[in-house]
RNA sequence: GUGGGUAUAGCUCAGUUGGUUAGAGCAUCGGAUUGUGGUUCCGGGGGUCGAGGGUUCGAAUCCCUUUACCCACCCCA
């Protein structure tokens, strides 16, 4: 027969299982962070009818998108958690309390070209808030804040969720008078990071921006400092334009609520050059990027938008929401060796092994074991013994519990601690003693330890 | 979609100006040690050299085609 080479698809993510299980605990971090600011889980197809995934007709969007036909549905693969959010909430706005929080991890689809730290299959782990009509401005705050609260939970300290408003910065290209599209300085002005000053106004200038227009978007895009000194320097751009003073007065607020919610300076920041996915965000934009690896981009965005729905139903739903993008912060997180594979949580705590043909005291004791939230496993084969506790060691078994004639002829079992060498063959009940207490005695393992010094 | 790079054992990679039967480390399996693992020692298995074509007495090596993957751009989590 012949043998087909096994591969997985460029661009996907597949992991060993030791490496699961941080991802997995990471991942849970994530899921009781969010329900601890009350967020609702959520869980929607990965498929949906491509008219809905297509009904914004974005060009670009349109063709990274994962389409096929089966038979004669047109089906699509979700790119984004928010567009079957919107379907969501329009498809189910009479039963849901506004404003409505959810949060939802899952799996979405690019049909990009793959490349270091970017995928073609992903979670996204979202969290949205959506008012009904109106939306307070102080959720724009708090998103920054579970952001804060997530990444910190994680054991994380160096990243910076970095903020602007969308008002703000149209407001300002009303000023500039000049009829290149928003967008395209937009993305000009995103690559500042990147390429710099100088880079950045040639690129200007190839849009054929005049001197007058470089030198005010110079000017604005060099505001840099704390949040108080931008929100200084920003003043000077006041009561020009009605849009500019209402993101003025947006942002303030946010700042505001952002250091009263706890986030602290050295994690946040006004950066005035964020422009991501600006083309349906109304207000306040996130981005958060890992100090050591900007190149890898945002592992966290979002934002503001005013009508979350619009193209499934006439009601008015303002949101506000941010993706954490779960695949690449792994990524990067095991790229820095920053995952701590020291301690990890082992996956099985006592692996039972049977020394006779009848195991049906190793079941009785593995249950016993399981009553106390011990995590256990009986190995079955017939191997050698040098096998069976070869496996115990494989799998990282911190104990072993072994069942032979002798322990069985007086209903004992021998439980060998299998990171100091010693064993020890009492009665069962005691031996589940021994080793629920010693489960309990450990320290709690951190998913991610973070050795770099801080600079 | 554009540009560059790579492809040899399960994994990471050597392989000289083209020259016997293509190697190493790790992993795996067996033995030393039949109820004691991680260390050590000994041994075994495992390759149509990405695929197809060409040049040559002879190709992993040179040429052409093709596919896949990687890196970067675009864009984005």
């Amino acid at each position: 027969m012949d043998i087909v080479k096994p591969r997985t698809l460029s661009g996907f993510m597949e992991l060993l299982p030791e490496k699961q299980l941080q991802f997995d605990a990471i991942a849970d971090t994530l899921r009781e962070v969010y329900k601890s600011y009350g967020f609702y889980p959520l869980d929607t197809p990965i498929l949906e009818a491509s008219e809905i995934l297509l009904a914004k007709g974005c060009g670009d969007t349109e063709l990274h998108i994962y389409r096929f036909t089966k038979g004669d549905t047109d089906l699509s693969m979700r790119f984004d958690l928010t567009v079957p959010l919107a379907k969501y909430v329009a498809l189910n706005y009479g039963a849901l309390t506004f404003p409505f929080r959810r949060f939802q991890i899952g799996k979405v689809y690019r049909g990009e070209r793959a490349q270091r730290g970017r995928f073609r299959e992903f979670y996204q782990a979202d969290i949205d808030i959506i008012g009904d009509g109106e939306l307070s401005v102080i959720n724009e705050a708090e998103i920054p804040a579970i952001i804060y609260r997530t990444f910190a939970e994680l054991g994380l300290t160096r990243f910076v969720i970095r903020i602007n408003n969308r008002k703000l910065l149209s407001g300002f290209f009303d000023m500039l008078g000049c009829d290149i599209a928003a967008s395209d300085i937009m993305r000009v002005i995103d690559k500042l990071d990147k390429i710099g000053l100088e880079k950045v106004m040639e690129e200007l200038a190839s849009l054929g921006m005049g001197d007058e227009g470089r030198r005010l978007v110079g000017g604005f895009i060099s505001q840099t400092g704390s949040p108080a000194q931008i929100l200084e320097s920003l003043k000077e751009y006041a009561g020009r334009s009605e849009l500019f003073d209402k993101g003025y007065e947006e942002l303030q607020t946010v700042v505001k609520y952002v250091f009263a919610f706890g986030v602290p300076e050295t994690n946040f920041a006004i950066d005035l050059t964020i422009a991501r996915g600006l083309d349906y965000y109304t207000g306040t934009v996130y981005e958060t990027i890992m100090t050591d690896h900007p190149e890898i981009g945002s592992i966290c965005s979002g934002g503001r938008y005013d009508n979350l729905a619009e193209y499934y139903t006439s009601k008015k739903l303002p949101g506000v929401g941010i993706s954490i993008g779960l695949t690449r912060l792994f990524f990067i997180l095991d790229d820095m060796n920053y995952i701590s594979g020291e301690g990890s949580p082992a996956n099985v705590d006592v692996l039972v092994l049977p020394m006779t043909d009848d195991i049906s005291a190793s079941i009785e004791f593995s249950q016993m074991l399981r009553e106390q939230g011990v995590k256990t496993q009986i190995y079955y084969e017939n191997k050698k013994f040098k096998a069976k506790i070869g496996y115990a060691d494989k799998v990282s078994a911190p104990y072993a519990a072994i069942i032979g004639e002798d322990e069985l002829a007086e209903g004992k079992v021998t439980v060998k601690d299998m990171k100091a060498g010693t064993q020890q063959t009492v009665p069962c009940e005691e031996a589940v003693g021994i080793i629920s207490q010693a489960l309990a005695a450990r320290t709690p393992h951190k998913i991610i330890e973070v050795k770099r010094e801080e600079v």
